[in-house]
DNA sequence: TATTTTGTTCAGAAAAACTTGAACAAAATG
DNA sequence: CATTTTGTTCAAGTTTTTCTGAACAAAATA
């Protein structure tokens, strides 16, 4: 027998719905994964677990969002890789039960270590590269690419020093906070 | 109503063809396109004119690069946007001729002008009408959530003042620039 | 004004990204 | 060791994004 004896059977199942303000923070997150070019899913993995009050397992998981096996296998996969999520040890369960991480600094840490930097480091390979490529031109043409390369170079390495200056500002150190106005002074 | 009187249906056509190094720096710009969520072909337009060593014309683009009209109407129109590119007068022709922003500074504040900060400010109404939400819960579960929005809050206005800080490296004020551990200190 | 040049728009085609679910593997349990 | 629980993998299906090209518009030119 059911032990609901409302119109539930047809819903997805008895799991309990999102509460209208998950859902509205789900809605922020998954928009969040999108601009750093994350799928949906990620996005609403990630962000039912900031919501809830406890640790959830993978099963909690494929039900609370309708989302498949594969998907959420998937989506932990990513997640965890970046340090987003990770596992709690629950006393008489077996299953895995994970927990988001909250510290915006590593959670921008593992993002740039994971997403960013492999990025920047085989970029500088290919500069390598081209400017091999570059010899082969005449003389006209070789020192306009070269000048060209040379900027890129500095692109890159003006992106390699920003990121400990990034990770300083998300470590709360506060150091450039010594008061309101202290970023747009700087401009 | 002259059909091809000549081979060129077969071939791209008389055009130069990209030579070896410009090839692999359009790679370059197609991967950093990607990375930041562009398509394709806005990382190979404004990678020819990178390349190039005078301005280019619509019609250029289309033929050097291959794609077609629409593509580059529609990433001129995105590249002109971010200030990524802009038109430079040249005598004697009608077309516009483009260029390319050289400034990463300006790449990088276009940028976060038109794909960033929106994103930023509508997320912070969202969060108000978040907080309308959690009203209808109950207490315990309104504290919890209360907490929550309230991290979100805080990681919103540490983006905020990110913004401003990562212009002034970019302008080359070089102020984080005094010794070559400027950065990692910080950390 | 008619024609040519230059560039834009947008519906449909093509490609890429994402999701699904069933088959599979590994570990715990009986 | 057989069974159940838990989670992963990946081929195929679905959705989303991107690209194309022909129709269209606007401006210069004849």
């Amino acid at each position: 027998m059911s032990q609901e004896t409302t119109d539930k059977s047809l819903l997805p199942s008895s799991v309990s719905p999102l509460a209208p303000w998950e859902q509205a923070t789900l809605e922020v997150f998954v928009r969040a994964a999108g601009l750093i070019g994350f799928p949906r899913s990620i996005g609403e993995i990630y962000g039912i677990l900031y919501c809830s009050e406890h640790a959830l397992t993978f099963d909690d998981l494929v039900e609370r969002l309708g989302i498949s096996r594969g998907s959420v296998s998937q989506g932990l996969k990513l997640l965890r890789q970046l340090g987003a999520v990770r596992t709690q040890y629950v006393v008489g369960s077996r299953k895995d039960h994970y927990v988001p991480e909250l510290s915006m600094k590593r959670l921008v840490n593992g993002f740039i270590r994971d997403q960013f930097t492999p990025h920047l480091e085989s970029g500088s390979s290919r500069l390598n590269q081209i400017e091999e490529l570059i010899k082969q031109e005449e003389i006209s043409t070789r020192e306009h690419a070269s000048t060209r390369i040379q900027t890129l170079r500095s692109w890159q390495s003006r992106m390699t020093k920003l990121i400990p200056i990034v990770m300083a500002v998300l470590s709360g150190s506060n150091f450039f906070d010594n008061d309101k106005e202290s970023g747009r002074e700087l401009i």
